[in-house]
DNA sequence: ATGGGCCATGTTAACGCTCACACTCAGATG
DNA sequence: CATCTGAGTGTGAGCGTTAACATGGCCCAT
């Protein structure tokens, strides 16, 4: 810096303060600086930056290990808009969620002193770590949780919405024998999911059959479908897409007609959803809308603003592997 | 620091010396400091560290944007290594990697200061990126090519030996009429896919039907199935399992016995290809390898250790889709 | 005894930047 | 004409850490 100013023939200050976009530098003085700063091809030292300025302009993202579909979306979303938003983003991937673990993780942060988290939480593990993080820097934590109070900023797309949005696509074509294959018990999308099922099914006036859960695997949907064989239900919602797809193997291979004896209606839309046999109705999710809100409100939070986020609404895309409820 | 030194009873020097392992500390005084450290929550600054070692700790990593399979699991691989080497990791997506992109990205890295970066690159601009990034720091490329010389460290999975794991495998079943659905020609796995296949179909006497060029995508396999029906192949190797699922569903709707009439192979294993209908012959790679042996070659080179790491070994995974040539 | 070497520790000076303040000089104001 | 104001710039200190050197014991060989 100080061969910049040299060259540019002012002082050191003068450098920084071009560098920071202060208003007070004469226009002249300020092109000289920059034609130095290119001619040198300077950089500034951003460890001595968050030295002195005690800002880093990092965050840290955890997201979970698996390479399921919404956090690997939503990962690419946060750092596009972290990046956008001029934040450095240090990712950290908490493949087995155990309490040590991410523990470990967010020591990890705070050694590099990031100025905001955003975790992608799944189930309760996770939550509770982000929880315990809360207290040290701001953290904005996406999953289908209410806000606890005193808990961190909590956003997420409506899985609510979602299921209900299934549940009635499927009502409304006249099926009344439902039953849905949930995501493990412990995740709180399977919950949410769950719970708009529940929610819609009810508010149409009857029951659907109990639910039966999944693990997420498209194996436990192919184990599922043939179980199912024997006594068919004329619709099942699939809480994810990946069990969606071997309840459809299954019923292909029984010779079952799908959409004609059941139909099935998946969730996350997933590459390939509309290649599945046949192409797979399904809930999608608007992942980037999801990650540039998250950061919006993180860094608001790290300016010291709190906004409260409204959760993103999901779709229903509708395709061959639902129709009419048969006349049984 | 200065706190707690003076809690311990030492000079901050010796607090300093603690916390990097430094032999020359009496037992007693290390353990005073620890327990000094402990009583008031003191973590050590990663910018003064940074500022005055001139080492940043961190390794940035490029991934492209999309979330297809391969990426998404190198990634989650390359954080483990890396946090495990001692390492911070700062992500970048390349959604779009024109140069420009490229080049915002590799300097949002310089001004991290970065020790090395591991770029993940599927085609020739984002390569093109790391070669110009590699004059200024330790890079490793994680490519299905050659290594060029005075380009990076390139390390990939054998694609080539992977395309002749499939080729091999139909040739063995007795199919002598086979056609690839290939990857887009920009893309270097698709390439060397392309090259492994046709060494393998040489190598065994004849030639296979020109190759068809997709784009990744299920559509385009369902588009190409459905093209072939009038002049079927008795095998299919489609360059990935995306497009695998389509030519399977376009078979399926067709009526087209699978692998009864035509054998179908993928590649890359993907979740749920267990359950395609039906279950899909695939080539497996082994992601976390790569990813381990990426960062372990990353970190010698940053040490100024140059190693010559061997590309992975994917591996065949048979399952229904893939059966003996049918007489004709 | 004397000095050399080693261990444990302290002291001082950077590292590259920004902040707070001081200064100068123009123009406006009384 | 004295005074104030503010824009443009420079000066010095200090952020928290490590590297380099300095110090003072102690032990051992001379």
């Amino acid at each position: 810096m100080n061969d910049v100013a040299r060259l540019a023939g002012v002082s050191h200050q003068t450098v920084s303060r071009v560098l920071n976009h202060h208003p007070n530098v004469r226009e002249d003085t300020r092109a000289r600086v920059l034609s130095a700063i290119a001619e040198l091809g300077y950089r500034r030292n951003s460890a001595a930056r968050a030295l002195v300025t005690r800002r880093s302009s990092m965050i840290g993202i955890v997201t979970s290990g698996s390479v399921r579909y919404g956090p690997a979306s939503t990962l690419v979303a946060l750092e596009q808009a972290a990046r956008s938003a001029g934040f450095f983003v240090s990712v950290s991937v908490a493949s087995h969620p155990t309490p040590g673990a991410m523990r470990d993780i967010l020591e990890t942060f705070m050694d590099q002193s990031v100025e905001g988290v955003a975790v992608i939480a799944p189930g309760r593990e996770v939550a509770d770590a982000a929880r315990a993080a809360s207290g040290q820097v701001p953290v904005i934590m996406l999953a289908s949780v209410p806000r606890e109070s005193g808990g961190p900023q909590t956003i997420c797309v409506d899985q609510e919405l979602g299921a209900r949005l299934a549940a009635r696509h499927l009502i409304g074509l006249g099926h009344r024998d439902l039953v849905q294959l949930t995501g493990p018990d412990d995740w709180f999308d399977a919950q949410a999911r769950v719970r708009g099922w529940r929610a819609e099914t009810e508010a149409a006036g009857f029951q659907p059959r109990p639910e039966i859960e999944g693990d997420w695997g498209s194996d436990r949907g192919y184990e599922v479908g043939v179980s199912l064989l024997a006594d068919l239900p004329t619709a099942v919602f699939a809480a994810n897409d990946q069990m969606a797809l071997g309840l459809l193997r299954a019923f292909a291979e029984a010779g079952v007609d799908v959409p004609g004896r059941v139909s099935v209606v998946g969730f996350d839309d997933i590459e390939g959803a509309s290649n599945f046999y046949p192409p797979l109705t399904t809930v999608r999710q608007d992942f980037e809308a999801l990650g540039k809100t998250a950061i919006d409100v993180l860094v608001a939070a790290i300016r010291g603003v709190t906004s409260d986020p409204a959760s993103i609404p999901p779709e229903l895309v509708r395709r061959a592997s639902t129709g009419p409820a048969p006349a049984l």
